[in-house]
RNA sequence: GGGCCGUUAGCUCAAUGGUAGAGCAGUAGACUCUUAAUCUAUUGGUUGUAAGUUCGAAUCUUACACGGCCCA
């Protein structure tokens, strides 16, 4: 604690001297003021006042009242300018000790950068042709307290950005638009399955047999109840439900929780799309989803170019599509020389590119090895894989004419899986003994493996009709939309570990 | 989990093992068209934490913490 003069660092004292300075403003007149009312936005005014010159502008005498945080200053004896931010971007103030009066411009040059004020005044332009508000009056609305980084560096330490992200938001204008741009996403996602009959639901996070995925679960305890919970991992298993109970489209854009690693790629909580649509199969979805994407992508592209980077992939199909099979085929080396569709050949395949599998792993878990290990990260150009092997799939359907296969895709860009979807298994006793697989497996050490879920599988012996649903990672897509190759820069408040 | 890199003033960054500096911000002053304003003066440090080596450590060594990049 920094209570005595003696141990006073650097920011202490710059605190002292804000706190000091607001103090006296309590003395003479009303602080943290409510009652401002804006009339304007900077950009707005930037962009409705583009044409209009100084003269024009002074013959009008347009009257603005604008309110924001001051970035910048320059005082230059009886007048000033700064530079005063709010949500929508910037606008110049000009400030005249003539116009203002002693009083309000002693106090204006008493104000430090980060305060937020209001401002009454008429626009102008400057010489130099900077549209500018020149005040009238200034009232402070908020003193800051802290200093703000530097104006011309701003604040790049990427830890600091996202431990306080408020700070990065205020420096970066790029941050902003990221995520401007992630909830034109979201608008879009929610009305392009509205605008489809689609419903939309929530369902629990607190899970008492969190299913739905593979995925290591994080645990919680529920006092009253004195039973542990987990955070779900996906809302697969309660969405199929209500398919079953007539809602025959449905989706939910929300949490899932992961214990899982950070990493670039990886936050414990991220957000999913899923959605499900009854007499519908997976190539239906396939349809739909690469006709959302360039709809999305569109939106994202047109409108937030401010949010994007070089690498910000515009997906306006068609998407390859391409089986598992003809995948590995195509991209695994050294492929040719092994049979895909024999277990112990393709075994021998993975053990020769590095696989660490297990014996006791079937044809499917070995190709899909396979593939995750030397396919994946080629899949440049988005791509649906299909027909991945029923045993990796445990809720999605087989096909008809080759039981070992589902119905199921997964799209790949920029060799990330953005997107999962099936045809859903509606067969009630081949999901129990597809439980039954997934639970000894678990059992046998695996704890990414399933729950054996009874309750669902009651569900579905009162009938789930042919349904058909899909999950997209809304992070991860908005990742490719907008060239960002991290995920923290994609999410507002990233996890990170404690900072003491 | 492994490898490499980083952590110095509020922010952005310097500093052959030999007195820790600069710019911005701040403070005081000048200045009625600036916009990284300018000019003058000036305040500001537990060099991430803890040990060690050394006459002497921001600098070398070790451990730890946090972060970044790459890999699994």
């Amino acid at each position: 604690m920094a209570d005595t003069a003696d141990s006073a660092n650097t920011v202490d004292k710059l605190m002292a001297q804000r706190r000091e300075k607001l103090e006296s403003l309590r003395q003479t007149g009303r602080v943290f003021g409510n009652d401002f009312r804006p009339t304007a936005l900077a950009e707005s005014l930037q962009y409705d006042y583009a044409d209009w010159n100084g003269e024009t502008l002074e013959a009008r005498a347009v009257p603005v009242a604008v309110a924001g945080r001051i970035l910048a200053r320059r005082v230059m004896g009886r007048l000033s300018f700064a530079t005063l931010q709010d949500r929508s971007g910037k606008i110049q103030l000009m400030l005249k000790r003539d116009v203002l009066g002693e009083d309000a411009y002693q106090m204006f040059k008493s104000l430090d950068i980060g305060d937020i004020l209001g401002v009454q005044g008429e626009l102008t332009r400057t010489n130099k042709g900077e549209l500018s508000v020149r005040a009238n009056s200034v009232e402070l609305l908020t003193k800051s307290l802290r200093p703000l980084p530097e104006k011309w560096h701003g604040l790049t330490d990427r830890e600091a950005r996202y431990r306080r992200r408020y700070l990065d938001l205020i420096m970066n204008p790029g941050v902003r638009a990221v995520f401007a741009a992630r909830s034109a996403l979201i608008q879009r996602l929610r009305s392009y399955f509205l605008e489809r009959d689609f419903l939309e639901v929530e369902t629990p996070m607190l899970q008492a047999i969190p299913g739905g995925a593979a995925a290591r679960p994080f645990v919680t305890h529920y006092n009253a109840l004195d039973h542990d919970f987990y955070l779900r991992i996906a809302p697969e298993l309660y969405l199929k439900r209500l398919v079953v109970g007539g809602l025959d489209r449905v989706f939910e854009l929300n949490r899932n929780f992961r214990n899982e690693g950070l990493s670039r790629r990886h936050n414990p909580e991220f957000t999913m799309l899923e959605f499900y649509q009854a007499y519908a199969d997976y190539a239906d979805l396939m349809d739909l989803i690469q006709n959302l994407l360039a709809e999305a992508s569109r939106i994202i592209h047109d409108n937030y170019p401010a949010a994007l980077t070089d690498e910000a992939l515009d997906l306006d199909g068609p998407f390859q599509r391409l089986t598992l099979t003809e995948a590995v085929a195509e991209h695994a080396p050294g492929a040719g020389d092994y049979d895909l569709g024999d277990p112990s050949s393709v075994a021998q395949l993975a053990g020769s590119l590095g696989v660490n599998g297990e014996s006791h792993w079937d044809w499917g878990q070995w190709l899909t090895s396979v593939f995750e290990a030397s396919v994946e990260s080629k899949l440049d150009k988005p791509t649906f894989i299909t027909d991945y092997p029923a045993s990796v799939s445990p809720l999605a359907r087989r096909r008809d004419d080759i039981p070992e296969i589902a119905e199921r895709f997964e799209l790949f860009v920029a060799g990330r899986e953005i997107a999962n979807g099936f045809s859903e298994l509606n067969d009630a006793e081949d999901q129990a003994e597809r439980f039954r697989t997934q639970a000894e497996a678990k059992a046998g050490g695996d704890d990414e493996a399933m729950y054996y879920d009874a309750d669902y599988v009651e569900a579905l012996e009162y009938g789930l009709p042919p349904t058909a649903g899909a999950g997209i990672g809304i992070d991860r897509l908005l990742m490719l939309l907008t060239g960002h190759n991290a995920i923290r820069d994609v999410l507002l408040f990233p996890q990170l570990k404690p900072e003491s």
